[in-house]
DNA sequence: AGTCATAGTTTACAAATGTAGTCACAAAGA
DNA sequence: TCTTTGTGACTACATTTGTAAACTATGACT
């Protein structure tokens, strides 16, 4: 099952920490948001009952933490993406956000030592695959 | 208002070819779904009742074609996934598909001119903006 | 003229999603 | 002991989305 918008929120801050108890996720979630408690005790139930977080009890609360991974999540979510906008590649992607200008000279260097790494890895044979 | 993934599916092939009629709408469409006419016909009214097509009556029939462009949409929708999973940045994705080697070479070298493309405008201050 | 195929409009209905409210219980404090 | 507060479970309800069915109007064909 997926993981809608909202909940996609509550899970990020359990990404970031983890375990937490349900008042720990709330206080996280609402410095950023404006939702009421009961919404954000929703959405955790939501996550629960789709598998993507678990709890253990320890006393009387429980301490949740992510099941599904985050980079889970950002492989299925960029596929779609590239698919549904670049034919399925990233190259098309970053000609658009060339051809827009949204990136920084500090980035394209960054991007650059990416490459370069990869060009490395493809020369080596790449023996950790 | 946003545009379903379905909604999507449909916009998608007014964005490969405009004007259409219904008719071709609805076989463009089922060339790779199996939906129904009518479900074709309802997320049609539902794109224009959101504004992102618009139709033009020629004779008896309506020829559709999109209000809201593709790369308006790529562009938000790539914004939004790299808030959510990449810093708002390029680059970290780059480095996502980096590490699970979802990159060919031929792409590698695309990225590569694109990059150099984009450090030569720099260089050049970019007369062009 | 009658029938069929197409296009267009309106209505339907379940599941998912956003956004809570209500109720019960137990630990903590007055 | 009584009350407050945090936690958990269950219920609620409007909107969006997926997926059509039903009905209407109008050319096209027989």
């Amino acid at each position: 099952m997926n993981i809608s918008e909202s909940e996609l929120t509550v899970i990020t801050t359990l990404w970031q920490q983890s375990p937490m108890t349900i008042g720990q996720i709330i206080e996280r979630v609402q410095q950023h948001t404006d939702w009421h408690d009961n919404t954000i005790k929703t959405l955790v139930s939501r996550l629960l009952k789709k598998n993507h977080i678990s709890r253990v009890k320890d006393g009387r609360q429980f301490f949740y933490s992510p099941i599904t991974q985050q980079n889970e999540v950002a492989e299925v979510e960029s596929k779609q993406l590239l698919n549904r906008f670049f034919k399925g590649k990233v190259s098309p992607l970053l000609a658009h956000f060339a051809e827009n200008k949204k990136i920084s000279q500090q980035e394209l260097n960054e991007i650059e030592s990416i490459i370069q790494e990869l060009k490395n890895n493809i020369a080596n044979g790449d023996k950790n695959d």
